[in-house]
DNA sequence: ATACATGCAAACACTTTGCAGCACA
DNA sequence: TGTGCTGCAAAGTGTTTGCATGTAT
């Protein structure tokens, strides 16, 4: 038998459909145990991992950070703001043609693709252009 | 005073550079124990994050594994094989317009992006046909 | 002479795993 | 009633850091 209906597989599940953020896992963990549901940060990997698999959620694996969980599982682009670290969803087509777009003589088979866009989300953007203002010529 | 001309600095860059096989950090410091200098591993961390600093040599970020380095500095991308967990370059020209593309009413800051290919590099593409060969209903 | 670099080990961040007990189907 | 799940703690990876010493300039 797999998949049970457990009370901690339940609240991983409405956590990331209800938080819409990009919660990482330790998020996640805080956010179910701050509502003084006893779970385990294992048992919240465990199922974010379960869950991802069966597609009931996205897994965005980040590099040089933990890795962040989707509730939208339409293919789709994400951007990593360097200054506060949140990734946010890119309003961007899916270019479900760009692996074909690889000229390819030596026989790789590509799969599929994911593009990460990197710079600032709007509101660091707004403290970077103020501290720019601020010292104009650098200290 | 800084950018000191070291025998570890130096070897750390030409090992990348002869290496040519995208390496981890773990894997330049093999290399170069190998041939009995004494080097530390957090030196070739140390090294690694300095170089690519200055743009020496190219700092690849890989989700759910090791990053690896680049002697190759000029913008480019890469594919994962999901079986060996090899970096491969990518024969594709830098979209050097796709910042552009992202429809952005919110004010994102888009600087650059990064695409990642997965799926199976031509030597492990041939081991996964074989196998699939050998037991074609699967077991 | 001294600021930068090194080796070593410990710390760090994120994630997985071993185990004994628990609970869903 | 048994397999799948849980909490806990420990281990596992990959990387960074504190510290005393060493060395290039």
């Amino acid at each position: 038998m797999k998949n049970r209906n457990t009370l901690q597989r339940r609240l991983v599940l409405e956590t990331v459909r209800r938080m819409q953020n990009h919660p990482t896992a330790d998020e996640i963990f805080r956010e179910i145990a701050a509502e003084n549901t006893l779970i385990s940060k294992a048992t919240v990997y465990r199922n974010l991992k379960i869950l991802s698999e069966q597609g009931e959620i996205l897994h965005i694996p980040i590099p040089n950070g933990a890795d962040c969980f989707d509730f939208n599982t339409v293919p789709h682009y994400h951007m990593d703001c360097r200054r506060c670290g949140r990734i946010f969803d890119v309003n961007m087509p899916y270019q479900s043609d760009l692996c074909k777009k690889v000229c390819n003589p030596e026989g790789f088979l590509i799969e599929s693709h994911q593009i990460v866009f990197y710079g600032l989300c709007p509101k660091c953007r707004a403290v970077a252009e103020q501290q720019k203002q601020n010292k104009p010529q650098a200290g």
